[in-house]
DNA sequence: CTCCTGTTCGGATTCAACTCGGATACTGCT
DNA sequence: AGCAGTATCCGAGTTGAATCCGAACAGGAG
């Protein structure tokens, strides 16, 4: 079983170990990632990989929670920005920053990302979803006349998984059939239309 | 390198390898599933299977192949059906089927279809997408009103891919926060209100 | 300086993927 | 049927990556 670090170098160390995890994936990719090559990156034995982590799948997991953290740190301050804009700017702020995000340090998160789809992290970006599903509550809150539509569960839920996953997947395509610019404008779009139809089929009768 | 089946035993061979491939990815999931399983399953020796088959990748890869066909299959005739429907309805009829098809045989479909967004099968779901986008194309050229849409290309691209990933995801929750008639009911209200404000957004100016 | 604990290391072990050469079954021909 | 030539099947053996472990090294409290 694994030991907490306690002293500096140790930490050093494991960190060394997620850094060179981040670093291989995007390298040499899921499949060719092995122990020995996170160590040899990080320039350590491969024994000292398994005295903080249970297995590789334990590096994985850690590399996976920095990465959601890191997530969520980025999209946590976007929340007072967005509910100044409209719907689809507000759209239009947020994937873009995620998508500058990801393709930071050589896109490292990006590459991350796509292999994590697999590796069993199910629940892995629950907290991903849970504050981007906040972050609707707080934009609903300060736009009242938002709080009358129907199904806001349902489809805060909807929006925000499909828009996740549909990024990921266009940003891993070699070949995308539309560009960037359209995705984004597609989502707001999606968004947008969708809030303003429901909103005029639910009006209150002219007074 | 591995033979094509010649003879009728053969055949049943390799048909026992993709069966036994489906139910050790149910029985056992995705990282348990070894060779020797897979071969005891199927009732055969571990060296038959790579008579037939490169490695276990392209044992996934047929896996994959049956996967996508059988799923067109189902889809294909759907065409002609959902054209008499409203976009609620042909919404509806498209997604529940797809979910009562990843549900037969103990559901093996769906767990192969969750193990499979790993195994580096990035291209894999593309004759899907591309039949539903036909489905779509099928659909508007018989409900000519809809021609005058924007953005066609790129919201049917997000709309067809939002929703498989959605759909796929809701299906894994182990305790899903909405109930699949909401997830099925806000698909088709995102779509068809989309495509109700975007119809009003372009109307023609009253005569 | 010395002991104790935390840390590092890399050779040894384990196990799953894959190989290989022989045994067995089939097929077409005489 | 008997035989030659394939096709098929097999499972013990090889390979290499993941993991273990005990010895060697480093830091710090006394």
């Amino acid at each position: 079983m694994p030991r907490a670090p306690r002293q500096q170098r140790a930490i050093a160390t494991v960190d060394a170990i997620l850094e060179a995890g981040f670093i291989s994936l995007t390298r040499h990719g899921l499949a060719a990632t092995t122990t020995r090559h996170i160590a040899d990156i990080a320039g350590i034995g491969v024994g000292s990989l398994y005295e903080y982590f249970e297995n590789k799948e334990a590096v994985y997991a850690a590399m996976h929670e920095r990465f959601v953290a890191e997530v969520v740190a980025m999209l946590q301050p976007l929340a007072a920005v967005i509910v100044k804009q409209d719907i689809h700017g507000a759209v239009t702020t947020i994937i873009g920053r995620l998508q500058a995000f990801l393709r930071e340090n050589d896109s490292r998160y990006l590459h991350y990302a796509q292999s994590a789809m697999s590796l069993e992290v199910r629940v892995g970006l629950d907290p991903v979803i849970r504050i981007l599903q906040e972050m609707i509550v707080h934009y609903v809150m300060h736009h009242p006349e938002l709080m009358r539509m129907r199904r806001m569960a349902t489809m805060s839920y909807i929006f925000v998984n499909g828009s996740i996953f549909v990024i990921l997947r266009h940003l891993t395509e070699p070949s995308p059939s539309i560009s960037t610019e359209e995705l984004i404008e597609g989502l707001s779009e999606m968004l947008s239309h969708y809030v303003a139809m429901e909103l005029q089929l639910t009006a209150p009768p002219a007074a």
